[in-house]
DNA sequence: ATTATTTGACCTGA
DNA sequence: TCAGGTCAAATAAT
């Protein structure tokens, strides 16, 4: 493995990394602004994001470069994760390739022994539950109600976590294309141009970004330093936790390798309990988040 | 009657 | 062959 020590390049690009993380971290104040702002420009804020994403993903690429199979230190922040998902649920490392270009993993955790992970502004429709080796709880599939009448692919699975039955571990695939009909279905609650998940992915951001160089390749994912693995603030019944994606969790997703763990990471703050997402395309035709409502 | 859920069978990729 | 994902008939709920 290639030392970094003694290689002015490497070093060069290790503060070059640093420096962009920092202009990362300006970038998501700056965003944050803008969130608050009345008067709040969605273009606005997809130029920024936009921006964020390109800056990590550059990043990344230098890690990966210079550190091509460097052994993994265990992020400070695993530790503490650990306690709660030492497994955290079944990465299908192996299985079929996914039809869907997009994917999100939160863990949710439903108040008052629920059933399921709350409602997530999406109408979903079950299609199948399976027990998968190795988990405690079996996982159940859910489509968008809206597949035959609009052809939407988005689609779900839900795990209740091995450790704690109270928490739910949520992966959601493809985007949403329905266009929620009136009133009950897929409702949405009147939304300025506030996006409560973009603020939660900015909190995430803001606590800090670490790279890790995944040990046994340029797979590299962002986690946000500091989130607490099961955030304490509670969203009407509903507790969601950025979920720092394992090493290797995502790596067939049929994206250009190192930025699936990264987009993983950064849509895991996504999601559940409201209904307007933070939808990310991988594809990067123009490399801007979607942010609809 | 319509819509949603359950569940065993089937399909597919590794 | 196995495990995960999906289908679809039966059943339940509204």
């Amino acid at each position: 493995m290639e030392s970094v020590e003694g290689n002015g390049t490497g070093r060069g690009n290790l503060q070059l990394v640093v420096s962009e993380l920092c202009r990362v971290q300006e970038l998501v104040r700056q965003l944050e602004l803008h969130l608050h702002a009345p008067d709040a420009s969605i273009d606005l804020c997809r130029a920024l994001t936009a921006e964020i994403f390109a800056l990590t993903d550059r990043s990344i690429g230098f890690v990966a470069a210079h550190f091509p199979d460097a052994p993994t230190t265990p992020s400070s922040t695993s530790s503490s994760l650990s306690g709660v998902s030492d497994q955290p649920f079944r990465t299908n490392t192996k299985k079929r390739k996914a039809t869907a270009r997009w994917t999100s993993q939160v863990r949710v955790s439903a108040a008052g022994g629920a059933e399921g992970p709350g409602d997530d502004g999406h109408s979903w429709r079950k299609y199948g539950q399976k027990d998968i080796l190795g988990a405690k709880h079996p996982r159940a599939y859910y489509r968008c109600t809206h597949r035959n009448s609009q052809g939407c692919p988005a689609t779900k699975q839900v795990q209740r976590a091995d450790q704690d039955p109270a928490l739910f571990d949520v992966v959601y695939h493809g985007q949403h294309t329905c266009r929620p009909t009136g009133s009950g279905g897929g409702r949405r609650p009147p939304t300025n141009q506030h996006n409560p998940h973009a603020e939660s992915l900015l909190q995430s951001l803001r606590a800090g970004l670490t790279v890790d160089a995944d040990h046994g390749g340029p797979n590299a994912s962002v986690s946000p330093l500091g989130a607490s693995p099961v955030a304490s603030g509670s969203n009407g019944g509903l507790t969601m936790s950025p979920y720092p994606v394992p090493a290797g969790a995502y790596t067939e997703w049929p994206l250009d390798g190192d930025l699936q763990e990264v987009v993983s990471a950064l849509t895991a703050v996504s999601a559940p309990s409201m209904d307007c997402l933070f939808e990310f395309d991988p594809t990067f035709g123009d490399g801007v988040p979607n942010f609809f409502m």
